[in-house]
DNA sequence: ATGTTGATTGGCT
DNA sequence: GCCAATCAACATT
């Protein structure tokens, strides 16, 4: 997808995301699953007491949060729980920390190398939840900061046929702790209705 | 320098 | 449903 696709706020990215195939280069191997689950973190100018951007360091960039204050378009891939990987699309105008995180894909391409990723794992726990997939693709620090709009990349998102409006669910994000609310409850999680691959 | 916690997962009850 | 795994980032001292 051009820049200019992920130059619009979180959430209509979050949404338009949907239906879309992220594709990964593993030894010159195509290795994609269409995006079925994602999740908006600071739309473009409010506050998101959830988004790591906001919430660290008084809303000013870390070493950590920096990619997600610089343009869109960019992978920010960050590790949690000590042993897990998150992969995110930056999005919103720069110098503003919004971005999307990718939590489920449904495998198309590839699928043998996700299995060996997922330690021979089945075809339905391959990819769905945000560490899932970022095992499936290999996907950690070293692709923290990639240009996805890079023609010689190794890993990028292409179009395809937008998705029904009416297939796409919204409901408050997971796994948010003791964020406070509003944004604890706030519906910026999206997800293609009906897909088996959708987290939960 | 030290303490807390997390945008999760997988194994066990 | 409950909880351990495992460690970097961040907040606090």
């Amino acid at each position: 997808m051009p820049q200019a696709f992920y130059a619009r706020c979180a959430r209509a990215v979050a949404q338009s995301l949907l239906g879309k195939r992220l594709v990964r280069l593993i030894d010159g191997r195509r290795v994609a699953g269409i995006i079925v689950e994602t999740e908006a973190y600071c739309d473009t100018d409010e506050r998101d007491m959830a988004c790591h951007g906001d919430r660290a360091n008084n809303g000013r960039p870390t070493p950590r949060t920096a990619i997600m204050f610089g343009p869109a378009g960019y992978a920010y891939v960050y590790f949690t729980y000590g042993m897990h990987w998150m992969f995110n699309v930056v999005t919103g105008p720069t110098g503003k920390a919004n971005a999307v995180l990718i939590r489920a894909l449904e495998p198309v391409e590839g699928i043998e190398i996700m299995q060996r990723h997922r330690n021979g794992r089945s075809f339905h726990q391959l990819t769905n939840g945000p560490a899932k997939l970022a095992q499936a693709l290999a996907i950690d620090q070293s692709l923290n900061g990639t240009n996805l709009c890079q023609p010689d990349g190794v890993i990028w998102i292409e179009d395809t046929p937008p998705i029904p409006p009416e297939k796409i669910r919204t409901g408050p994000r997971i796994g948010l702790g003791k964020t406070p609310e509003p944004w604890l409850s706030m519906p910026w999680r999206y997800w293609i209705d009906g897909n088996p691959f959708v987290s939960k």
